[in-house]
DNA sequence: CTCACATGTTAAG
DNA sequence: TTAACCTGTGAGC
């Protein structure tokens, strides 16, 4: 679930039910996750997106609770009920209730500590105030492959694996290319290609990728079915053949993460 | 049932 | 580079 656009889309969707209301906050299983309890009783002034960091703000507080899904954390809402399993963090009015679960941060920050974590995060596409000259520059005087740079929360904030693999192959750039290779334009056409694609991710709640012309239905084969949920090119498709091409999906792993890639259509740039 | 793996990040070695 | 963490799912036995 979680690259940026879940989390965009989670602050939007937090913000519609509790903006404006008051709620009860709590932690049911308290430990780690137990200071959003502090927030309770108070009303919620709206929610906010920073790459795949949320934060949450309350009214006549400066604190702001902060959560990362990590790998699998999500938030269910739903009718008021008694919680099941594990809930970190429990967001509630007397009509409907957020559980948050499996989150690797749920905290609450005090204005220094947001400014902090802002602060060393790059530019996100989802963001109009994205600094992308910034982004542009890091790329241009590094060493390390694209494909590394754009899971860099540092240099590009809210891209996951999903759309790393994805964007890479649209723009047909090979993966290993060192960001210092790569032309200015071309990371120009990568970043507004995120922009189209996150947004739009946005708005469906999913991740796809593929252009009319490659669609399952114009190609005459079946639609992908994957937990992600969407229309890709080379994410998970290792072995498989290119929707392009015709040659087999590559795949390796790249600072600890799996790389998906088609060799043949992706090359310099 | 047990195991591996996953759209992520951090800290330790 | 590896392990650890938070949890669910699907594959294999």
């Amino acid at each position: 679930m979680p690259e940026g656009h879940t989390l965009h889309r989670l602050a939007a969707e937090l913000t519609d039910t509790f903006g404006g209301r008051a709620v009860a906050s709590s932690s049911p299983q308290g430990g780690r996750f137990a200071a959003a309890a502090r927030l309770d009783g108070r009303v919620l002034a709206g929610a906010d997106a920073w790459g795949k960091h949320l934060l949450v703000g309350f009214e006549g507080t400066p604190e702001q609770v902060h959560v990362h899904l990590g790998l699998y954390g999500r938030f269910e809402f739903g009718p008021v009920a008694e919680p099941v399993g594990q809930v970190r963090w429990r967001l509630a009015t007397a009509d409907i209730v957020a559980d948050l679960r499996g989150p690797t941060v749920c905290e609450a920050l005090l204005p220094g500590e947001v400014e902090t974590l802002v602060g060393r995060l790059g530019a996100d596409p989802l963001r109009t105030d994205a600094d992308v000259d910034r982004a542009r520059a890091a790329v241009a005087r590094s060493k390390a492959p694209i494909a590394a740079l754009l899971m860099d929360q540092s240099v590009v904030a809210g891209v996951g694996n999903v759309y790393r693999a994805e964007v890479l192959f649209r723009s047909r750039i090979d993966p290993m290319r060192p960001g210092r290779e790569l032309r200015p334009v071309t990371f120009d056409l990568l970043w507004d290609d995120l922009v189209v694609l996150m947004a739009q991710g946005v708005r469906t709640g999913r991740i796809d990728t593929v252009r009319p012309e490659h669609e399952p239905e114009a190609m005459g084969r079946a639609p992908r079915v994957d937990d992600h949920g969407g229309e890709v090119y080379v994410y998970r498709r290792a072995g498989q053949r290119c929707l392009v091409c015709g040659s087999t999906v590559r795949t390796a792993v790249l600072a600890g993460r799996n790389l998906f890639w088609c060799g043949r259509c992706q090359r310099r740039r």
